[in-house]
RNA sequence: GGUCCCAUCGUCCAGAGGCCUAGGACACAGCCCUUUCAAGGCUGCGACGCGGGUUCGAACCCCGCUGGGACCGCCA
């Protein structure tokens, strides 16, 4: 069973969405079987009855597709050493417990089946990322005593425990890398007792640092959005997550942001970091703005065309090319889809903007000025922005007033919020008719 | 209580004995640009936890301390 065949698994356990460390590891995963152009295995451990749902082990999937992480073989892809559900593989686990417990290297305790652990036994390891780990059996001991612990294989109810099955799967899936959160080195040694019991080949593990919370605590509920369907339903791209998520604990040498390929092409293994990494979503945001301005326009336009739907805005009443070229103009507005969606809503539809601003903030007696300003500008022949910004300079100036003063009107006017691209940018795009159209409502032409 | 791991700016990373009066990014502050807000440009703020060694020389190596964390389930 040895060729040098990078062969790499991502093991969740079907009790809740794809969350942000199980993304993290799965990440990590993919990138070294894509980096080795080895194969990436997704293995569902769904052996606990009472917390594992269909329904979640497709809502994992799904988060994994969102995500980008293609994998090679699975439950839903077949491969060469399935099934690769643990809850199809029942018969595998009891018979190599048989064989342990035939050996004598494992005993009953009533229906359960568990390993003996042996004093005295070297089971350290070497681990890609922490290096070497020194562990003597002697060391698992039960809490508060001084007496060794043995290892329940299998549970009262058939099914094999965790620390087990993980060892059965990855030998009989021909694992070569196990890389999994930190949390597991402590489980490294009992399972290299169980490979070596069985006569298996021990793969390389390669430990994955945790991510912490803003409170150095392991990311949790507590924290906020944790699943990775929350991030994007925020409005962040899965690029962008999944470029953030590739940054903690690893460093691509001179550029933060870069694509998947990109990154498979860079990783490491070695280059990972041991120290535990705070989650920080300032860092995300950014990110996430960086791939949005990155985006050909109408990529960009599908991102953010869902949250536009999700706004009742009249999406199809616009053709999507004028569209793109209005989110062309947001450049760098908005670190969110969701936010760029908000922050552009006027272009879209005149409804919102009504429904912002009433225009009862301007005074009577600055209206006529305001008109007379409107209609030099509207008066340019030429619907260009540098043309209106030429014309309305030329009647500030000689005017004697600020530009200011009559430039947020027309903001106000054409979006209804105070800040947006520039005004005459923004005018040109909506068109002549348009922007007479709000003014007229507004009464300022 | 036991075992194991970790320790550079607030945060994420560079740094694998001299290139470090420690570099980049995010955040923050200021300035420039400017019809607004962003973006962009520039500047600033800001760290090797402490104590011992080893060495001509230590952020990098060793030891101790302190501080974090993980695990010790018939959960995974």
């Amino acid at each position: 069973m040895s060729n040098n065949e990078v062969r790499v698994r991502f093991a969740p356990s079907p009790t809740g969405a794809l969350h942000i460390g199980g993304g993290h590891t799965a990440l990590f995963n993919w990138l070294w079987a894509r980096h080795t152009g080895g194969k990436f295995i997704l293995r569902i451990e769904d052996t606990d009855l009472v917390r594992s749902t269909k329904e979640y082990e497709q809502t994992i999937m799904s988060g994994m597709t969102w995500f980008g992480l293609d994998w090679d073989e699975g439950p839903d892809k077949g491969g060469d050493y399935g099934p690769y559900r643990q809850s199809e593989r029942l018969d595998i686990y009891r018979k190599y417990a048989n064989k342990l417990l035939d050996e004598g290297k494992a005993y009953k305790d009533g229906d359960a089946i568990i390993f003996k652990v042996e004093p005295g036994l070297d089971i350290s390891f070497d681990d890609i990322v922490y290096g070497k780990i020194n562990v003597m059996s002697d060391g698992l001991k039960e809490q508060n005593s001084d007496k060794l612990k043995d290892i329940v294989i299998i549970k009262s109810d058939g099914m094999p425990t965790y620390n087990y099955a993980v060892v059965i799967d990855d030998a009989l899936m021909h694992i070569s890398h196990v890389i999994r959160g930190e949390d597991h080195i402590s489980n490294t040694p009992k399972q290299i007792l169980i490979y070596r019991a069985l006569g298996f080949d021990v793969p390389q593990f390669a430990h994955l640092p945790m991510i912490l919370g803003k409170d150095k605590k392991k990311l949790s509920k507590r924290h906020g959005a944790t699943s990775v369907y929350e991030y994007r339903d925020m409005g962040y791209m899965p690029d962008s997550v999944f470029n953030f998520l590739a940054l903690l604990g690893w460093s691509a040498e001179d550029h933060e942001i870069f694509t998947r390929a990109e990154a498979a092409e860079l990783f490491e293994l070695k280059r990972v970091t041991r120290k535990p990494a705070v989650f920080d979503p300032d860092k995300l945001n950014y990110i996430n703005q960086e791939h949005l301005k990155r985006l050909e326009p109408m990529v960009r336009l599908s991102m953010i065309k869902p949250f536009w739907e999700a706004m009742n805005l009249p999406v199809a009443s616009h053709d999507d090319k004028w569209l793109a070229d209005a989110l062309t103009l947001m450049a760098g507005r908005g670190q969110t889809a969701k936010e760029m969606a908000e922050f552009s809503d006027y272009f879209v539809s005149f409804e919102p903007v009504k429904a912002r601003w009433d225009g009862k903030d301007i005074s009577e007696d600055r209206r006529p000025s305001l008109k007379e300003f409107f209609n030099a500008v509207l008066s340019e022949p030429e619907w260009t922005h540098e043309k209106l910004e030429e014309r309305a300079r030329a009647w500030v100036e000689e005017h004697g007033v600020k530009m200011k003063d009559y430039a947020m009107p027309l903001r106000f006017a054409l979006t209804g919020m105070k800040v947006s691209p520039g005004v005459f940018e923004v005018a040109v795009h909506l068109g002549r008719d348009e922007v007479k159209r709000r003014l007229e409502f507004y009464n300022l032409i």
